[in-house]
DNA sequence: CATTTTTACGACCTTCGTAACGATG
DNA sequence: CATCGTTACGAAGGTCGTAAAAATG
């Protein structure tokens, strides 16, 4: 039981859209994955995590709960990624921190990493 | 390309211990598992995370930014847990707030969900 | 009856362990 | 040569789409 980080994202865009054919659509799956991935979540969550509205559906508190935690994680993702993107482009890094450390400084705003120390990390982007 | 949190697991164990065999172990998989999930994490990362280092491996700077990444994510899901549990213990919930405001807020050192909201979620544990 | 969600089912992909191999002190 | 990491490969499990069914306005 580990919270997929894609069930995570699929939780989320229903919550965000409010449906799951919306949700499906916009993460260019099949209605069907989506209520699929909703079935293995909440029962790794051990909580109801929806129930039918008339022709859609809404987020059980339980479900709203692990939404907003589903943030969270989607956005330390998110800046996982960032930072690898960014180490891609040179912005951080240890051969090239001191070919830029100016121009890096600026661009972060951060101090650069201290001589003698092979890599720091720090803010980019 | 997600960054799959069993495979940050793995990164994180992997640098945590210091070699495949030793995050393996913690784990309860066998190396073998270990290092096709860091091949895999490399390939969705772009870059190489782990090199050889005399009989054991060390960390790429990547791997280290990585790592530290690894860290908020896996940090994010544990929260994300935890709320469940907590869920589960009635410390938050829609309908147990009112039974247990003065206790919940006494263990929560935050103010309880405003009354008219059927939710909100705070810090809990 | 149109729309939305869910379920049954099969094809495809992923992941793991075993076993063999390669590398290193 | 003992230990550590990697690769080949097959079995087991997971995920998705199609199709059919169920629910609802």
């Amino acid at each position: 039981m580990d919270l997929d980080v894609r069930r995570l994202r699929v939780l989320h865009e229903v919550a965000l859209r409010g449906s799951v054919t919306a949700a499906a659509a916009a993460l260019h799956v099949t209605p069907s994955a989506v209520s699929q991935q909703l079935v293995q979540l909440s029962r790794e969550a051990g909580h109801e995590l929806v129930e039918r509205a008339g022709r859609g559906i809404v987020l059980t508190p339980a479900g709203q709960v692990l939404a907003s935690h589903a943030r969270e994680v989607l956005g330390a993702v998110e800046q996982a990624v960032a930072g690898l993107a960014a180490l891609r482009d040179g912005v951080s890094g240890t051969v090239r921190v001191g070919a830029f450390a100016s121009a890096a400084g600026a661009l972060v705003a951060r101090r650069p990493p201290a001589p003698g120390r092979s890599t720091q990390s720090w803010t980019y982007g």
